[in-house]
DNA sequence: CTAGATGCTTAATCCAATCAAGCATCTATC
DNA sequence: GATAGATGCTTGATTGGATTAAGCATCTAG
């Protein structure tokens, strides 16, 4: 198990309930992922593959390094998860889509990762709408690393 | 960068909120380690030692393989910002504690790590206050992978 | 036609995580 | 006491993620 990313010496209420919430997330996630046989990462980009998409534009939404892509797309490609089509116009550009196997595991995994799912079940309409509205103004105004 | 932990896809606007608000504290985390040469595991592991502590007790702490902490206290004492200490009664074990480097490094961190702080400046007492009944609220009853 | 940009891959390196073994030490029991 | 098993930690091996530098193929602007 990843270890939490987070201070255990939170100086208020609020900075340990943001930190709880996000390791109770990112801890369900992980879960979720390792009982498909799914890496976090693995998981992450399966996830995105809704369309087709190239790998610069992967990493690029990814925030991360071309050549990481490259090497996750390949480990999820050995399980005929995902499958590297020619780029109709550009020979040098390759679009990834799941393939039926990659979707039907991508909808397991969705299914088991039910915490958001619960987390909000456990909220009225009205409590959500709270949530969300403070969620959002939380984030207003703190740094965003990558765009 | 590592790459976000969630779905793209959630079906409602709480879901969409609650993972943007996880992954913009995860990056913001692991950049404010970055910034100081610390990897996200270092920096977790630097933050529980506020006390002196055992390998073991640091690794259950954490729900990872005491192997893992091994190593990963081996690097933080290759750089003084932890150091080993014989237990006084049980000569197996240690008792692991930061180094003067350690703790102003990992002051350092916390005070580059602002994104808990902003978030929480960006509301006032009140809202603080129902944030925290809300996440606590939501948290309730989703499942707890390790205690 | 060519120089540079772009899309992707490969190889190398570092770190995190897990597993299986192993050593030293401690503890409970005989 | 002796010893069997538990405990605390380490080591080595393996897997995977992330980054960097280098390289190839292809595209595009001039």
């Amino acid at each position: 198990m990843a270890v939490p990313s987070g201070p255990v010496t939170a100086s208020t209420d609020a900075e340990r309930a943001m930190f709880d919430f996000v390791d109770a997330y990112d801890r369900a996630y992980e879960t979720a992922a390792l009982e498909h046989g799914l890496s976090v990462a693995q998981a992450c980009v399966l996830g995105r593959l809704t369309r087709q998409i190239g790998m610069r534009e992967l990493a690029d939404e990814l925030g991360c390094d071309a050549s990481n892509i490259t090497q996750i797309i390949r480990r999820l490609e050995v399980r005929d998860l995902v499958r590297r089509l020619p780029h109709p116009d550009d020979r040098r550009s390759r679009q990834i889509v799941r393939t039926p196997n990659g979707t039907t595991l991508y909808a397991a995994f969705e299914e088991s990762f039910e915490f958001a799912r619960s987390a909000t079940a456990n909220l009225s309409a009205g409590e959500q709408d709270q949530l969300v509205a403070l969620l959002r103004k939380a984030l207003n105004g703190t740094r965003k690393p990558n765009g």
